[in-house]
DNA sequence: ATTCTGACTTGCT
DNA sequence: AAGCAAGCCAGAA
């Protein structure tokens, strides 16, 4: 993974704020580059100095592995949910997961801007190294 | 070039 | 609601 590709989702994470949640696969619409696995990717090695639990599965499930410390922030944060949350924190069990229709984020004028700019830092880095040989040709 | 592997998604039982 | 299959994007072997 380029390092331009890890630090636009980071960048782009780090902007979303408490109690809102995007997808994946929304992240890497954002930037307008890769794919949900990409940014899943990103977050998995390099997620932990941003709010990792604020980027999720399509449906509303927490990213893997981090259902129960996710839960927590989820509630802290007072960030919409469905299922029976309360007892899978008691008991373990329970299936639950975030209402990413209540919850997903839509930035206002001055994150669109933010974002704008990460979209575009990147999209330029990528044209930066694709001039020289380009396969293809022929 | 081919194959395998993922913090992914979507559509169909 | 829960599984499954296929599609998808990139990096690694």
């Amino acid at each position: 993974m380029r390092m331009e590709y890890v630090e636009a989702v980071l960048d782009v994470v780090a902007l979303i704020p408490a109690g809102a949640a995007v997808a994946y696969g929304d992240v890497a619409e954002i930037l307008g580059s890769g794919g949900a696995r990409q940014v899943g990717s990103v977050m998995s090695q390099h997620g932990s100095a941003v709010p990792w639990w604020r980027v999720l599965k399509a449906n509303g499930d927490a990213p893997p592995g981090h259902e129960r410390e996710a839960l927590a922030l989820y509630i802290l944060e007072e960030t919409p949910l469905l299922g029976s949350h309360a007892e899978y924190l008691r008991t373990g069990e329970g299936r639950w997961r975030v209402d990413l229709t209540a919850a997903r984020w839509a930035p206002n004028d001055g994150e669109f801007d933010r974002i704008d700019a990460v979209a575009e830092r990147l999209e330029r880095s990528v044209r930066k190294l694709s001039a020289p040989d380009d396969e293809m040709t022929v």
